[in-house]
DNA sequence: AGTTAAGCGAGACGGTACGTCCGGTCTTGAA
DNA sequence: TTCAAGACCGGACGTACCGTCTCGCTTAACT
């Protein structure tokens, strides 16, 4: 899937580059609601048209703003592997708990869920470009434990992978419960372990 | 916390009414995104005026108009138990994915929740009003279930709860996957029995 | 012909007080284009029924205030009568230059202008309750100038009015000049003597 | 002085021109008071921003179109002159009255006189523009016929023009008399030989 | 003297228009 | 051809008033 024009030659990477700058800055200052095509052109110096010639909404924009950031930083976000998978995991969690409480990383990342609950073509391009790489490096590290015989074989690790994280991503988009480390554990924990943890069998 | 105006004894019924109704018959004909305060007004046959009079946003009309019909249905809204907690959970999840794959629904509880992910104040209102007793229901038939040793007594409910149902919504919200029966049957079970059911204790 | 509503006993006077006195002191601090029922009701204290129980109009509104007004200061209006008629009408020329150069009565008479040039029926309001008695008084002096062998004796009085008078009217309202004492001797005089004056008879 | 924003290339003159010959019509049509930009917009099939952008009101509009109309006419707007003034000026007064009896002309002249009573700027504006060039043609006549000997050499032709022309104009706009051709010409008599004619200089 | 209907303050209501913001398209002139 | 600039048509915003319509209340007039 293609979302955005294939660059050209002539593309100015100069405006490119303001005009994805522009989106981030604003967005974490005024908030996604009130961020506008307009707004980002005026702040990166460009006409209207050079947006709307490379992307098509300003939800593209953003995506592509935080695309950008996400591949600057590097594509290597392999987890953390030191044998002990609840370990592990407890550490990975208490860290996105940590960056979902950064006011910016907060204002952003809910910009970005805005657009793609609505806009289904971001949502496929969401699932191709950010959340599959994070997914497969997820993946990754329970298969390591599938490997060590920490997890069964047979685990579907889509399914596994979301019994993981989504507690806490829901937690966090609804506001419905606080986002402690303490959670962060308690999901890691029952996840691994099941709601039935510790009951004899014959009992269920 | 109260978002809306207190009523008055002026307010009339029958525009209050009337607005809530053509909210919820737009939001489910043309989408959240091109909902607007002038459309409502107009299908209600109203002026504006009386919306901005009761309601700061069309996020509170929204949320006020699925209230109301939440509240319609009746308050109960018990879980089926049948004594096989696993069962019935896959009974209800099965149901909610019928839900969500309806697209009027889906348009409803999209806006809804786009709506919640971006005002916090609303996010109180939806805790309080519409999650919070639904929570309530799902809690006291795992409590059931607790009561009849089918889960530990020492569960912590708020995180069960999460457990099983946040997958699904993440899944839907953001479309990382199809919403299917299988799949909310695979989440029942990994959520009762957890990613590490049936391997010895030892290997763990 | 009848605007307002026949007075009834019940009526409130304090109210229709209130309300005249409103709306002259609105038009004098923000103008007539600004002036609105609402605004009147509330400086007044009255509800808005009030008004327009009454009233037809804001122009209507108005029109009565000035009237009270003019009522208040006592029907009596003759011109002075010096025996020097040029002298006379020089004299009430010029006060009339200075009446209109002062702002506050500047706003009102435009504002009543404005409504008398826009709706036909105030024009016949004010051609009977305002401008009625005030000919009446002018004519008057050129009456007695007429038996006193000043001014011919089929003088038609209406047309010999407006030749005095509505020089000085039509610059003020258009602003096409200045209006200064000068300025209204300069029509007397032309009025009287006429453009001609002069000239022999034989080279017009 | 400068009401509207200069003009640059950018400027749409099909928008500008259906901008005023709609204003124009509807004019004619509703009538002043009910005319409003959003009616002008839509009837010219224009954007509202596209009339906020150049003009500062709906009476700057109007009067633009007025201006645009009587610049179409051609400057050429000399009075008759056959050598008789007084019979030139009946005619032409005549002509006049006509003119304002005439409904479509007379709610667009009452439209342009209410906005140049209330505003100051559009009333600087009319002098110049309008009003000016059609002052200056009747202070043409009146100088040839000061050069014919047929009126004074030191007439103020200020004044004269006024004299003339501004019982006709204030009789229209008050609606104090009938405005017939039997009016006209008495007017002019009446300004051409004054008030007193026909009298003995001694007695006055 | 008690009843009753009007006038009253208040303000909600269906509307119209305001003047502004922004979306998305189109045009111009410089590079 | 791209770009900055910005005019253009259009749609929605949130506000101000319009003129109508209840609501209770006060208050004068007529039982």
């Amino acid at each position: 899937m293609q979302r955005t024009k294939p660059d050209t030659a002539r593309r100015s990477e100069t405006s490119r580059r303001a005009i994805l700058t522009a989106a981030l800055d604003l967005v974490g200052e005024v908030g996604y609601a009130k961020l506008s095509i307009e707004g980002i052109a005026a702040r990166a110096g460009v006409g209207k048209q050079t947006i709307y010639r490379w992307w098509p909404s300003k939800g593209a924009v953003l995506f592509d703003a935080v695309l950008a950031g996400a591949e600057d930083e590097g594509g290597e976000t392999a987890l953390p592997d030191t044998g002990d998978l609840e370990a592990d995991l407890k550490t990975v969690l208490r860290a996105t708990v940590d960056g979902l409480n950064d006011p910016a990383q907060d204002r952003l990342l809910r910009a970005l869920s805005v657009e793609i609950v609505q806009d289904p073509q971001l949502a496929v391009l969401y699932a191709e470009r950010l959340d599959g790489p994070m997914k497969e490096a997820k993946k990754a590290r329970l298969r390591a434990a599938q490997e060590a015989g920490q997890l069964p074989a047979d685990l579907d690790l889509d399914v596994a992978v979301e019994m993981i994280w989504s507690p806490l991503t829901a937690r966090w988009l609804h506001r419905t419960g606080p986002l402690t480390h303490a959670y962060a554990d308690a999901v890691v924990e029952a996840a691994l372990n099941g709601l039935r943890r510790g009951l004899p069998d014959g009992s269920r």
